[in-house]
DNA sequence: CTGAAAGCGCTAACAC
DNA sequence: GTGTTAGCGCTTTCAG
């Protein structure tokens, strides 16, 4: 088929070396003469060569490559800042790398069978998964596969025994936190915007708002959105027709606190002054919005970057441990009503 | 080391033929007896057997995979519905396909330097390329891979002859039947809020706006934002100073026409009655802005389903020739001031 | 229809 | 240091 393509036999016979030679040059090994070196370098130049990675992989047993695996629907993922965050931090971990980053999306039936089909050992060396729902259909797939793993978010756990690992925030923590401010801040009636049923993180945010709020908890207090903006704006409306006298409320997302602001505008609710509301995410956005808003803080890019430096680890078979990273809560203007802050928040018309 | 996986050569002994005999089953050739075809599936269950994708690309030429190349900073990516609606075109184009996507994001230096390494007839099959920008970096090392290639958007041309096709919409014609929309409603100073300047979609937007302007047209009327939000928003405050009485703005992009709403709002400037705008594409978004946004559909989805289609046929050597997708114009509130319209359209506080 | 055998292009162990 | 060589696991003629 590919006719014409160099090979390192060509380059071999170029630079006037064995085969052996040319391997060694490419895997900067180090036991090849400068001469022979340069002579190599000069022919792959002058032959246009370009190694067969197929024909490597399968001579090695190393494929060069890590998958990152998203199992969400993708209109779900790839609006959400804190997918392409975490991608970011991904690339920058694979930076000066060869390994090559392939992203397999895994959001309906079929996608799921041909990310299935992708992870193997020969494919990939080792696959990062993006924030897996509770129940999360591929993580069978992905235990089934001999393959290193490292989930960022809380893996839902796999029965056999394998190589996994986690990079997770302090949720609970964070949720708590942003809870107990609203709280200090004055709020009577804090009321709470979680995310998808099954995503743990939101889980753990719900947690975190429970124990902030004690005794004057109750699942009536909160409402699911799916993270997106509008589901912020539908939770919003909903939570204020069933408590009309809420004061503040707790987004487990800022997109979604987004929504919420608009809702809140839109009824003629003045924030932080009526109603004080805290996000989660602490993404670009959350500092330009009307008003600035307060949220919980969580560095997803290093998460991102720490997930590529655990599974290289693991790759060369060092044990790379999990990693927790704080979240904290960032303080603007949509949770502090009046007092200190001068000048009024929202010049609207 | 992969030490104890299963080759087809177990798999044959199991199956009791020979390793060519499994080979043929594999790859569904119809000359194998049902009796040897049965006996081979139920070795294959029996044994886990899974192909190493290496050796079966190493022997038979083909990767079984293309790349998808996204070549602007993912930042500016993966926050677009654009993008996220190309993919899951691609990923329908693909569904049914044994062929695996890979995602190729190029946005910097080192990126693309991986990027150029993975692009390469060995690794992948086909590239599509999304919305390449003018003066692409990639381009090059595009062309010069010698595989077959699918641009979603104008395709910066490569001076070599190439396998090289492409799918677009026809930006012009949406953007000129969008500003003629406005001028037809009785705008008499529309503007126009672009694209990056390199996105050769936004050029041709902004030629279509041209062509409805004619005389009117100058180029003081135009201010390039980013496609997204923020930038809309920026670029609508900054043409209200330098217009005052502009009347209108057909915006390259829904997201910054969202954003121009914003500061439409801020400024007690009412939609549509004192300035009435147009987007371009017909995201979801735009069916429930306030007001419901007036915009220039173009379908996304089915683009990427053809880039997909095209790339597939030309795999098997045919010519897919160039594509080519209609835009139309979705006439709703935020470009029909008062008359017909009954009720007011903003309710707001 | 099926088996045998020759590679695909490269790495890595082994001699020299 | 460097050449030689035996595979890596599969596809694909070529006989039969």
């Amino acid at each position: 088929m590919t006719s014409g393509r160099t090979t390192i036999e060509d380059v071999a016979r170029a630079a006037g070396v064995s085969r052996g030679t040319v391997s060694r040059v490419l895997n900067s090994s180090p036991k090849v003469s400068p001469t022979a070196r340069e002579a190599v370098e000069r022919a792959i130049k002058q032959t246009h060569y370009r190694a067969n990675p197929h024909a490597r992989s399968l001579a090695s047993g190393k494929a060069n490559a890590i998958a990152v695996l998203l199992t969400r629907p993708n209109w779900q993922l790839f609006e959400d800042p804190t997918f392409n965050l975490m991608l970011q931090g991904i690339s920058d971990g694979l930076a000066g790398t060869e390994m090559s980053l392939v992203l397999l999306i895994a959001g309906n039936a079929d996608e799921r069978r041909r990310a299935a089909r992708f992870i193997d050992p020969h494919h990939v060396d080792g696959v990062i998964h993006l924030s897996p729902l509770i129940e999360d259909p591929m993580v069978d797939v992905i235990a089934g596969a001999d393959v290193p793993v490292v989930v960022c978010g809380r893996p839902s756990l796999s029965k056999r025994t394998r190589k996994l690992w986690s990079v997770t925030a302090t949720d609970i923590d964070g949720a708590r936190e942003a809870t107990a401010h609203l709280l200090s801040q004055g709020a009577a009636r804090p009321v709470m915007i979680a995310g998808p049923e099954k995503a743990p993180g939101s889980v753990e945010r719900i947690e975190g708002f429970e124990q902030a709020m004690g005794e004057r908890f109750e699942p009536g207090l909160v409402v699911h959105g799916d993270y997106g903006r509008e589901s912020g704006a539908r939770a919003m409306a909903e939570l204020l027709d069933e408590h009309p006298n809420l004061d503040a409320v707790f987004c487990a997302s800022d997109r979604m606190a987004l929504g919420a602001l608009e809702t809140l505008r839109v009824r003629g609710l003045h924030v932080p002054d009526d109603v004080m509301v805290v996000g989660f995410d602490d993404h670009h956005v959350s500092r330009t919005s009307t008003p600035p808003l307060s949220t919980v803080h969580q560095p997803i890019r290093q998460i991102g970057r720490a997930a590529v430096d655990m599974l290289l680890t693991a790759l060369s078979d060092e044990d790379p441990g999990n990693r927790v990273f704080n979240t904290h809560l960032v303080i603007r203007d949509s949770s502090q009503p009046a007092a200190a802050h001068g000048g009024e928040a929202t010049p609207r018309s």
